[in-house]
DNA sequence: TTGTATTTTCAAAATTTTCTGAAAGAAATT
DNA sequence: AATTTCTTTCAGAAAATTTTGAAAATACAA
């Protein structure tokens, strides 16, 4: 296997990876292209290596710019708009944890607080039962909410200038 | 809100949250019934609650048996299948961390493993970067398989009985 | 302003995923 | 072995998601 297969191959894993993480195919695929471009590179020359239209790549450009691990780079003399992904894989984790955290764990647990608190009659087993159910939920959510929290603030101050460089 | 309507809206998220976990809409909501059902319920009594056919049902229900999530109980003097969810939401997130941790993490690692691999020519500056960034991820990767699976022994052997309850 | 290059939007088409329901298969009962 | 009860399978239907491509919007230059 050589370079140029190597790569497509990288490009077609982490699309089909993606796909079981909730980040579509196409987005994924971007991603895994910018992260081992050696330049930054530009809508018509993603297009081109990838095989999908402009629309297609356009949005999810914008979707990886949300998630904040790809950005765009202007570069002087061309209108173009090149875009470039973070290359440090820890940053790219602790991203990707955060907008998760933020998107899925946050909403379990204003889902679950709601559920839990109008709730009437707590007497009969049944209902005690439920309560009980949904708070662990909550408890387990919140367990989890803050160990992630702890992580991705351990990481934008202290630790990424140095014990986590041991990792790399 | 009442009992009802609470377990109504408690199943209905549990479905959403599923969603942007890889796990399909029913199979959650399967999932989320018999959570806070207060005795094993059979196929019919599924497919009557959440308004679903019964290879659906029949479907999910196996999927969740075999994420070890959900086991079949048998009544004595009932020809029917009836099925219990594990109530333990601690166990319940280490199966589902398992069960992921072998289905997306490991193959991740075997794919980064034979794509650095087989490549060739080191020298040049593309080739180098390429090998590198996939060196990242591969580090990266068996970072998490490492934690994961220490997590998941852990709580198999030791941690089971005693730490943990305090987090319950 | 007018023209040109580039990006964004979005309705319709294509694709993928999920669901249905009826038929086939198993298991227990008579 | 025939009947009844229950479970599984799977082809086609329905629903959801993704992609396309052309038109509209925006940005810049002359």
């Amino acid at each position: 296997m050589n370079l140029a297969e190597a790569k497509q191959q990288f490009i077609q894993s982490w699309g089909v990876f993606g796909s079981s993480w909730g980040i579509n195919r196409t987005m994924a695929q971007i991603h895994a292209l910018l992260l081992i471009a050696p330049e930054a590179m530009n809508a018509d020359e993603i297009m081109e290596e990838l095989q999908i239209s402009r629309g297609n790549a356009n949005m999810n450009i914008r979707e990886l710019i949300n998630w904040g691990i790809v950005e765009k780079v202007l570069k002087p003399g061309d209108r173009k708009e090149y875009f470039t992904a973070e290359k440090d894989i820890w940053k790219v984790a602790m991203r990707i944890m955060k907008e998760r955290k933020k998107r899925e764990l946050d909403p379990i647990l204003t889902t679950m607080e709601q559920i839990r608190e109008v709730e009437g009659n707590k007497k009969d087993a049944e209902t005690k039962a439920f309560i009980d159910t949904v708070s662990q939920i909550q408890k387990f959510a919140r367990q989890a909410d803050n160990a992630l929290a702890g992580l991705i603030k351990a990481d934008e101050n202290w630790f990424t200038g140095t014990l986590l460089k041991l990792f790399k």
